[in-house]
DNA sequence: ATGAAAGCGCTAACAC
DNA sequence: GTGTTAGCGCTTTCAT
């Protein structure tokens, strides 16, 4: 690999003169930038970013920290905002904590190590270690899905409890009397948002929803099924079934229709995060949209926002979900 | 962020003296030891990682090309290949490159000038010039899912043949006469090797496979769904198909049920990758195990031997596939 | 056992 | 316009 060096030697000028044509910076002479660049090119030359970086003390990274690659959602934001990076020059190192305190400090710390201009995370835990770390540094951060107020970090959150008033709404506005709810953890305070915008947009309607109708499941679609043998088990006249995610959703479908139901006829489920697998399943699942590249966009640029030392507006931006339709939610009979 | 100067000052010593408490490399008196720990402690110090792959040339990074992330067998790529890299100590630079070959060229080019370790590249596309490049680097590169012996290039392939044959014995000891095949895009090695597999192993038991009998698909969804309607609209008394991936077998089974037929009472079903939506759908889908933990595993181990200069045994490491037998697959009435 | 000094490849004052 | 020089934070001879 030639250096800096290799061409200025070539050229027979000096490292900044090299330097200064590479970036466009300064005024150089027509004839001597023709120089370099026909030395640059016969020596393939390609400025080395870790020098770069070490020197600039940014190296044009930002680094993604997620729970797990392989959760759907995740993914999702793995793939939007490697897009928004890479659309502004940035390449990203990424990381799968599988929720491990341990590895999300590790990883914390690695980053911060390799100079990146920021960290995009994505569901940090509780862990106060981490939170004391990210508190502390002053490396731009920006959480996804979670908001850390106290901590004075950037955030970009789902409008929550928006997204239980639209999935309430649609099921009421079917005619729907009795309505259930598949949960994720109730010790996620997007969960408890989500259930709360739900309960208040089917309460308003003049129907109650009881606790028996409520089932807090994991987000993963194990948890689907047994909301389902929950629900048919008390027989508690089930006539319409709101997952909190689509995961849990596909169970719920699963386990209906293994158990004998008809879907929507009999019962209509929804989703949330509208993954592409909703067009995929029979029927296809009505889902609450996400718009995970809103959102991962918006985090990109924030972080880009913070390294120019702009003071973001605000320390938290709230994002619209809507309502997908799809075959699996219909007027009750 | 304080650095190795901050560190030598506090404790009395050189820099020197650090680093070799930091490397354990050399004899460090158990007294200047125990000082430079303490500094290390008091001033929270942490190694740049910059520098010290500015210094050493290879920053404990290893860098992984896939086409495109949402791609559940290459998100599979990703999870398994981040794993092995994190367990072995280093970190990941992801891209998505949309097969565009624009893209995976400057990829390739951000990767080389960050001093990567290597690069573990998926499905890499066929554009002379991104194999030029590849050909040329002193890089250590693995490919996966696709052979570049010409060029010299390590590889880790599965055994597609075999996976043909595996999926047509399933079906042929079903007792299935008709049984179809939806293939890849032809002009991928892959694809026609195992529908080579798939054939031969039909054509040994006594059945010839119809060319009307293959549909040419693109690995998407819609193209199982396509397929199913291109085989019932000629009505060719079709008995069994097999997807040469999951995505398509999807789109079989969900345009089969919409067609009214019944799986796997009217029609077998089996597809090809093993991701864990084939337990979701109904029926599980029956499928061919695409072992891609081992074969990231595998990846990651050579680009650490390539590293440490030594020359592996064979170009190219062939891993072996299975079946997963589901609900989608029965015998023919 | 410890330290001084050179250098990895680059950028940015500061001269001229 | 162009060059000299220092320095980013680290490792590594080579002395002592």
């Amino acid at each position: 690999m030639a250096s800096i060096r290799d061409v200025a030697r070539l050229a027979g000028v000096s490292v900044t003169t090299v330097s200064r044509v590479i970036n466009d910076r300064g005024e150089v002479d027509e004839r001597t930038r023709a120089r370099v660049r026909d030395a640059i090119d016969k020596l393939e030359y390609k400025p080395n970013l870790v020098a770069k970086g070490l020197r600039g003390k940014r190296g044009n990274i930002i680094g993604l920290v997620v729970p797990e690659v392989m959760d759907h959602a995740f993914t999702s934001i793995v793939n939007f905002t490697m897009e928004a990076a890479h659309e502004k020059g940035f390449n990203v190192i990424l990381g799968s904590t599988h929720n491990d305190p341990d590895v999300e400090a590790k990883f914390i710390d690695d980053l911060i190590r390799r100079n990146v201009n920021g960290i995009v995370f994505s569901r940090v835990s509780d862990e106060s270690r981490v939170l004391r770390i990210l508190g502390k540094t002053q490396m731009p951060i920006v959480v996804i899905d979670r908001t850390l107020e106290k901590e004075g970090i950037q955030s970009v959150v789902l409008d929550n409890y928006d997204a239980g008033r639209l999935a309430a709404r649609h099921l009421v506005e079917l005619g729907h009397k009795s309505v259930t709810c598949v949960t994720g953890p109730q010790k996620i305070a997007l969960c408890r948002e989500r259930l709360k915008g739900f309960r208040e947009a089917v309460q308003e309607s003049g129907i109650e929803l009881e606790d028996e109708c409520i089932f807090e499941g994991n987000f993963k679609f194990a948890s689907g099924k047994d909301a389902v043998r929950f629900f048919l088990g008390r027989d508690c006249r089930v006539s319409a079934i709101w997952a909190q995610n689509d995961m849990m959703a596909f169970g719920a479908l699963k386990e209906l229709i293994e158990s004998g139901k008809r879907v929507p006829e009999d019962i209509s489920v929804i989703g949330m995060d509208n993954l592409s697998f909703c067009e995929m399943v029979t029927p296809s699942l009505t889902s609450i949209h996400y718009p995970f590249d809103e959102m991962c966009r918006k985090a990109v640029e924030t972080i880009i926002a913070l390294n120019d030392k702009e003071k973001p507006e605000s320390t938290m931006v709230l994002i619209e979900p809507s309502l997908v339709k799809r075959d699996s939610t219909a007027p009750v009979p």
